[in-house]
DNA sequence: CCCTGAGTGCAACATTATTGCGTTTTGTTG
DNA sequence: CAACAAAACGCAATAATGTTGCACTCAGGG
């Protein structure tokens, strides 16, 4: 399964700004980033993909050098899909890094099924919509959730 | 936690409504419909809310009065989804009756935190925002995902 | 009758997620 | 700084969810 990516998400350059970048947006909140914090947003920054909890809890296990326990895994995910600096893929119980923890924003994932990449893309419009069908039936919406699943167009040309 | 609806879906008549337009619509399609795959159905539009897969399997497993394995579940469930029947609740895990089986639509699900409940809506503008998204990017959709979790209004106004 | 394919049963296993509790770290307050 | 409280973390155990591989049954078609 290859990584026919333009730009990899694994350029340096662009994983050091957007871990800056959540750093400072959880800091400006008041909420703390520890080293297990940091090093997961590092991580999910430089994964080529949406990780598993246990995929990560991998990783940081390498990067840290030290074992790193299932609940520690789970309590940072929570912690930085809760500050928006991360979203969890419910079709793929896999959690990305989020693009746009500026704003408190709908996030559209479209998930590749080939690559296993996910891309995330923004629709004031989309968000518009939903927020009147829910006004419309009297729901109190906390939390939205929009995925596509199906083929990137590299995928497409590939296959 | 109660369940506030004006008509409840164990309304006898609306159960065997639904599971008949179901059953009728796989035919059509040239699949069949077996003893597990009408039970669970039945079970499906019995529940007062979605349902998880081994839920389903103490429901099915009390009502046909033998033992059910995972893996039947599982494979019912996958084929009940295909079918356009029942759809997954990929928030929750869980796996709800779909009210809409005649044509092959977006389901928007609306589920509640409090009682559990998940209410399915559609919206075709909805349906031709995504799809324009996708096209822009170049994504071939398969499948479609929209939830919204948050209070549905009886649960709001009980809080 | 035999063959085939779909559906099912079943044991084992894999993956994903949580609970409870004790310890460490961090931030706050006197 | 000392004492305390709250937040974060480690860890063992366990729960919940989902899958694999293989054998068996059964209906339909040669």
């Amino acid at each position: 399964m290859s990584r026919p990516k333009a730009a990899p998400k694994s350029c340096n350059r662009a994983v050091s700004e957007g871990v800056k970048a959540a750093v400072s947006a959880v800091r400006l909140r008041g909420a703390q980033i520890t080293p297990l914090r940091e090093a997961a947003l590092k991580a999910l920054w430089s994964a080529e993909r949406p990780l598993g909890a246990y995929e990560l809890r991998d990783r940081l296990t390498e990067t840290l050098g030290r074992a790193v326990a299932a609940p520690s895994i789970y309590r940072t995910l929570d912690f930085l899909c809760e500050q928006g600096v991360a979203a969890r893929i419910e079709s793929r119980n896999a959690y990305v890094a989020c693009a746009h923890p500026e704003n408190d924003h709908l996030c559209v994932f479209l998930v590749c099924e080939a690559c296993g990449d996910s891309r995330e893309i923004e629709d004031p419009r989309l968000e518009k919509l939903i927020g009147e069908d829910a006004r419309r039936v009297g729901f109190a919406v906390r939390r939205r959730i929009v995925e596509m699943s199906g083929l990137c167009a590299p995928c497409q040309r590939a296959s």
